[in-house]
RNA sequence: GACCUCGUAGCUCAGUUGGAUAGAGCAACUGCCUUCUAAGCAGUAGGUCACAGGUUCGAAUCCUGUCGGGGUCACCA
């Protein structure tokens, strides 16, 4: 079945063809739904026509009026406002939807297109760096990476999820470091740390910015030393640079202690990423391909699309792109971050050979993905055209940005416990809790915590920065998470009511000049649009536009709900239109709460 | 300084390739549970779409400039 708006637009650019003979593009015919306030479905808009000279507006309107009413078989009626074709569709369009698509589950393909099959993407988020715990600029990661995947996955894509850690280089010496000056002997089951080794590790980092400064202190004020030759010449930077060569030349006690204190932040990570109900399938170590993209760059200096500069640096002129010269590899022999990304790009295309290829980055790296890309492109990559950077905005707090080193960063657990406890004290408060044991209770805290906060931070369009208000997260009410997860439970205790009575299938013949209420047509015109909003979602890599469509379909079946009986309507067939509605509502609030990542409980 | 990006109601955000009278939620106020879950529904109030020009039948959307927030400009990661 094609989209309506295919076949208006098919339809309409036959009329013109055929009645002015002109030659338009269907795509150009533009198609909307039409606004609430005029009567009719979708509305063509004549205006751009009138560049052909097919006459005024109103006239072209009235004229493809009634060309359409006649070749189309479900367009009604239509009517003409100023230079606005609205259509009406006979309510057998939207009862036809209703019947074949009653009763189907998330395998069918209205659901689960199949258009990508055969196809892979590649999915690369989060990327930690293994000496601080995950914070909340990692959640928003986290969820949008992971949404990606899920999207591409319901197009019928291959889709893989992969995580790059970034576990080695200077930044984890300072935890190692800090771990052997204060932290001997404490490890993530001793008492204060409880299991977490993220908390471990992250203290030691802050630890070491503590020396650091004391030693710079120090420095400056009896040797008299400025702030940059002290940092330079602390004893604590001294060690850890020694420390940082010791780990490059394979010293097997440096490298011990580096494997074991990343193994508690990786213990750590998955338990967080089981938590969220994420699962990646392949992750990549900085540390095994950070030297990498060597061959590349040599290579790529024999066929001349890298150049030698004077000073022995070898990298690309990308001055005609209006981009700076950028180095590979430095003169000094050692290749620099983005040589890495070269040949940990060839290594993932050596694993899944996929036709795309997504990463989730901040967009503080944009410059830095832009140049990657161009590279990559001259370097002839098969995949290079399937390359996109998920860029996405930082999240602020109210009381500002924030900052590792001020302490004002959201740890993800943290914040995941948190709105877990609010969630599960709303629960209690509101009696919704009766008959239901500690166990239960706790489940349904978590899907209700978890859903607010994934929710809050999908809804945003993921290019904004975007302010996180604790408050506003956790709240149940409104534009949130619960609030779909609740117009769910609404359609699955329906469900359960139906069993007591008898609800037949929705047929063809039943009538249907009554099953047209007006918020019972709104909300089978939100369910229709559902392929169509996923498809778009996925193209643009933004869950935004689903997480924001599944609330408009919650809110049009919450006023479904208030006006319509649904199995007590007075009819039998009316009930079977509106259970078969609600059913097609449930599975569908479901999915796109799926494709974000979210649960939804039976009940709450 | 150069480049990128954002600026929509008191606050947080939607707003399709330019289309009709710019929409939600929160906060405030008012109604609605004897009925499939009121974690809901309905209503009131709230706007110079930062500002100034331009493009055209038509601009929150495109172009130019100004102001303001954020970001990037390494032989860092």
């Amino acid at each position: 079945m094609l989209p309506v708006i295919t076949v208006l637009q098919q339809a309409t650019a036959k009329a013109i063809y055929t009645h002015y003979n002109v030659e338009i593009s269907p795509s150009d015919i533009q198609i909307q739904e039409t606004r609430k306030d005029f009567e009719g479905d979708y509305t063509i808009v004549i205006f751009p026509l009138t560049k052909h000279k097919l006459g005024s507006p109103p006239q072209i309107a009235e004229t493809l009026g009634t060309l359409l009413k006649e070749s189309v078989p479900f367009v009604q009626s239509c009517s003409v406002v100023q230079g606005f074709l609205n259509l009406t569709f006979e309510n057998n369009f939207w009862k036809e939807f209703i019947v074949s698509h009653q009763g189907i589950d998330l395998s069918h393909s209205f659901f689960s297109p199949d258009e990508g099959k055969g196809k892979k993407i590649l999915v690369e988020f989060c990327s930690p760096n293994t000496n601080k715990p995950l914070h909340l600029g990692h959640l928003r990661n986290l969820m949008l990476g992971e949404s990606v995947v899920r999207m591409y996955q319901s197009l019928g894509y291959r889709s893989i999820a992969c995580c790059l850690y970034n576990d080695r280089g200077i930044a984890i010496c300072k935890s190692m470091y800090a771990w052997q000056k204060q932290f001997q002997g404490i490890t993530p089951d001793s008492e204060s740390y409880a299991g977490k080794g993220d908390k471990l590790i992250g203290d030691c980092y802050v630890a070491f910015s503590r020396i650091l400064e004391a030693e710079v202190k120090l420095l400056t004020e009896e040797k008299g030393m400025t702030k940059e030759e002290a940092e330079k010449n602390a004893p604590c930077m001294i060690a850890i640079n020694e420390m940082l060569i010791q780990w490059e030349n394979g010293d097997p006690a440096i490298r011990e202690l580096w494997a074991t204190m990343n193994g508690w932040v990786y213990k750590a990570n998955n338990r967080i990423y089981e938590r969220l109900n994420i699962h990646f399938e392949k992750f990549y170590f900085e540390s095994d391909l950070y030297e990498s993209g060597r061959d590349i760059a040599y290579e790529a200096l024999e066929k001349n699309i890298f150049t030698k500069r004077e000073d022995g640096a070898i990298g690309i002129d990308l001055t005609s792109e209006k981009l700076d010269f950028k180095v590979l590899v430095r003169s000094n022999g050692t290749t620099v971050y983005m040589t890495q990304d070269l040949g940990t790009a060839d290594q993932k295309y050596d694993d899944f050979q996929q036709e795309k290829s997504v990463y989730v980055v901040g967009n503080e790296q944009e410059y830095h993905f832009k140049v990657l890309f161009l590279i990559l492109k001259k370097l002839n990559r098969a995949y290079a055209e399937g390359l996109f950077h998920l860029s996405y905005g930082m999240v602020n707090l109210p009381t500002g940005k924030m900052k590792s080193r001020e302490g004002t960063t959201v740890e993800a657990e943290d914040l995941m416990d948190e709105v877990i406890a609010v969630a599960k004290e709303n629960t209690i408060e509101l009696g919704k809790t009766e008959g239901m044991n500690e166990k239960e209770i706790d489940a349904l805290s978590t899907i209700l915590g978890l859903g607010a906060l994934k929710y809050f931070l999908l809804k945003v369009d993921p290019a904004k920065n975007m302010l996180f208000d604790p408050k506003e997260s956790v709240d149940l009410h409104g534009h949130t998470g619960p609030f779909i997860q609740y117009a769910y439970t609404r359609t699955a205790s329906v469900k359960r009511e139906a069993v007591n009575r008898n609800i037949a299938p929705l047929a063809m013949m039943d009538k249907v000049e009554e099953i047209m209420h007006e918020s019972e047509k709104n909300l089978i015109k939100s369910l229709y649009k559902y392929p169509s909003v996923l498809r778009d979602a996925a193209n643009t890599y933004n869950p935004a536009l689903l997480a924001n469509y599944a609330y408009e379909v919650a809110k049009d079946y919450n006023r479904f709900y208030h006006d319509c009986k649904i199995l007590m309507a007075d009819k039998p067939y009316l009930s079977a239109a509106r259970f078969a509605i609600s059913n097609l509502t449930g599975q569908t609030l479901k999915k796109c709460l799926d494709i974000l990542g979210i649960d939804v409980p039976e009940r709450m």
